[in-house]
DNA sequence: TGCCACAGGGAACTGAGTGTCCTCCTGTGG
DNA sequence: CCACAGGAGGACACTCAGTTCCCTGTGGCA
């Protein structure tokens, strides 16, 4: 019965646009009652995005059951795979559906909606993970951001293209790129640690000269 | 009569909740009719945020306005203070909103594709500015991204202290620490002078060797 | 005085979403 | 074979956001 509600009204929307569909017009084409679409989806908008709610729960679930040794950014890297082979899984669905939410301004907030609950669950463990560190949830934020950021551009890249390219591979591309940026210098890593580091700089030295210097001395060890 | 109106919706948003409050309320409180507040508020969720249309396009402008020669990432990151500046200009009713927001999550799915075109205008100004890298639309996404989030941090704090601590420098602080993350690796080693000296010594290296180390830097410039 | 542009109001309409009640279908016990 | 309980689905009416169309007052202009 979802199923057929959700093929009926992709038909229409397909046909007629989004707008143009009411949803006295999809049950009639499922044969089905009003009221019966309202007990299936809350709104008219849920029929276009059937999966994310079970993909939601399935994500949140994954970062769940994580060990507490693992490392929290690669743990949501892994996690935001999950939600791009929600939509890999149906390319041409998919692509019909970002077709549709690229024109209609009301499914894009909805969609947008949808985005910020997952990249919540990416800030909601990574401050669970990072609460130790001194600006944890500023970094807990910021680094699901990225991520959902670089999940966003590798699957908006792959939709345009129709669902061709190979998202996996541009999506491990992308979060290389995040994960580099965020990379913790690794203080602990050796059994001889460095413990002083002095720098001394010129007034107007752009801050990353700084850290590069920072970051070389600890490598250097 | 846009103030108005914003008045009267806020008097009843705040003391029966947005939901139970009709538009039909709205105009009664106001005294002028119901067709005139969809003139001004092109919905009810508008009356909400009356002044982030003109921010956006401020936002926009200055984007517009920036030097080929500025570097990107500032820009974007002075153009997201003056978003802040619009809130921290009206305290009480940014908190007030804040609340609202907080519980309603009709008004929160609007605020979110508020945000969102805030981080396109980032995002296309990134775009154009490093068209130029090899991954650049990837990057321009992931900075606007992180410069949002660093934004809603800040913000956020801010708003839940009622308005009482320094916003302006969390987000300076949040900002930093996404520039630095993103700190573009000096790819070409110049040849200018040294600016940056660094000394990493091992636990019980005598201090004068420190201080001896400093002192040199110190007078070369 | 006649004309026009325009800001605002009023009434009716569309459509999403909800609450209530009814119906049918199915499984179970006598 | 029948009575009945319970749940899924349908019919209907209602609220309210948002739109369309038309009306009225007002002020400028020839």
């Amino acid at each position: 019965m979802r199923d057929a509600l959700v093929a009926a009204a992709f038909h229409l929307f397909l046909e007629r646009g989004y707008e143009q569909t009411t949803v006295d017009d999809i049950v009639a084409l499922a044969g089905v009652g009003r009221r019966s679409f309202f007990r299936y989806f809350p709104s008219k908008e849920d029929v276009v995005f059937p999966d994310h709610e079970r993909c939601l729960a399935d994500m949140t679930a994954f970062l769940a059951d994580s060990g507490d040794d693992d490392e929290p950014v690669q743990r949501v890297c892994d996690a935001v795979r999950i939600v791009l082979r929600m939509y890999t899984e149906n390319p041409t669905f998919s692509v019909q559906r970002y077709r549709l939410t690229k024109k209609v301004p009301g499914l894009r907030a909805y969609e947008l909606s949808v985005v910020w609950r997952y990249e919540r669950a990416f800030a909601d463990h990574l401050r669970g993970r990072l609460a130790s560190r001194p600006d944890g949830t500023l970094q807990a934020d910021v680094i699901a951001a990225a991520v959902a950021a670089a999940h966003n551009n590798a699957l908006r890249s792959w939709l345009r293209s129709d669902g061709q390219g190979d998202a996996s591979a541009a999506l491990d591309h992308a979060l290389g790129y995040v994960q580099q940026a965020f990379a913790t210098p690794p203080a602990p890593d050796d059994e001889e640690p460095e413990d002083v580091v002095v720098v001394v700089s010129r007034r107007g030295a752009p801050l990353w000269r700084v850290v590069q210097e920072i970051e070389s001395a600890l490598e250097q060890n």
